[in-house]
DNA sequence: TCCGGTGAGTCTGATGAATGAACCTGCTTT
DNA sequence: AAAGCAGGTTCATTCATCAGACTCACCGGA
């Protein structure tokens, strides 16, 4: 963590877990990551971190085994950013995280809502389908806007697809280049 | 959070909740509080933060109803800091994330064990009782320090109160005034 | 009344990160 | 040839953090 060594004198697993994944912008990426962000410039545009601070994250997070580079083309070498095993089990702690956010910190309740995609249900506050009665893993999970929120629109690639629902870790539509139709 | 209002843009209650515990030390003062600490003292010298930031932290947490102080004096005023029940419900994703720090950031293993104070087995993954089947409260969980781990001694009065089992959320011995016997 | 001690801070200068803008590279499309 | 794009790097400025000294109110003892 930005912290230099600090935390190092504590105890604690949750000091460790937070040099990882603890600094100003990681969990916000770890989160787009969920939400299908493979790229570059996706992250950039969703979150609005300035460039060199995304990249510092993202190689921070590759080399703590939370994402790893995988190439998606060659002639210009690209690779978009992917959860590791370790990554994905961020999801609990993360949508943890994020329930109580909805519950304490937002003033008119959660912009998103998160469903089981096989039965439909909506997901409790522990992660858990009520109806299958069982821990939904991120891959099964569908993410969906909240109606009951305005909320102000914003254009970039990342939220326009999330503004119908969309299936966790499933790469987002803007990874298509699209080759000359309505650029 | 510190990063102004950087956050605000995003639509995610996930960042909603950084803004109030994302910053650099807010967790580990939240995870203290879990442990009973409550004197400003306490948190000093268990964490090793510089003292202003740790005026401003709890501030903040106090002004975002994670904490709220209570007084255990008044001779010359002195109050203590302890959770709120917003507070309290921050118990399950600091948990999940302690363990994951435990599994996937920790080489050695947790430090902490974490138990049901009614019957005595390990919580799993979700921090719930195997035994009993249901989630168990931060007031019915005990802590003890994993016996697997060496781990440098530390000798601040935090850190001996939790050398044994302590039970979370009851204040620490160091909360004694303890006239004249064995300073 | 003077003296030292304690709890809970505030103040200050030095250090280090975050920010935003501009620039670079390799390749493709027009 | 010129422009565009993805994914960076470099730079000056601003902001947060750090460590340590200082403050303030009160207590308890001589």
């Amino acid at each position: 963590m930005a912290l230099g060594t600090d935390y190092e004198l504590q105890d604690c697993a949750l000091a460790r877990a937070l040099e990882v994944v603890g600094e100003r912008w990681s969990l916000l990426i770890v989160r787009d990551a969920f939400y299908g962000v493979q790229r570059f410039n996706d992250f950039l545009t969703h979150l609005g971190i300035p460039r060199a601070v995304l990249t510092a994250r993202l190689n921070a997070l590759v080399a703590a085994g939370v994402l790893r580079k995988e190439p998606y083309q060659y002639a210009p070498l690209r690779h978009g950013y992917l959860l590791t095993e370790a990554g994905l089990e961020l999801w609990a702690p993360l949508y943890l995280l994020s329930r109580w956010g909805g519950r304490h910190a937002t003033p008119d309740g959660p912009r998103h809502l998160f469903a089981h995609a096989a039965c439909g249900t909506d997901l409790d506050r522990a992660g858990a389908c009520p109806r299958c009665g069982r821990f939904v893993p991120p891959g099964e999970v569908v993410i969906r806007p909240n109606p009951g929120r305005g909320g102000a629109p914003r254009t970039d690639p990342v939220s326009l697809a999330l503004a119908g629902p969309h299936r966790l870790l499933e790469p987002l539509a803007s990874a298509a280049p699209s080759t000359s139709h309505s650029a």
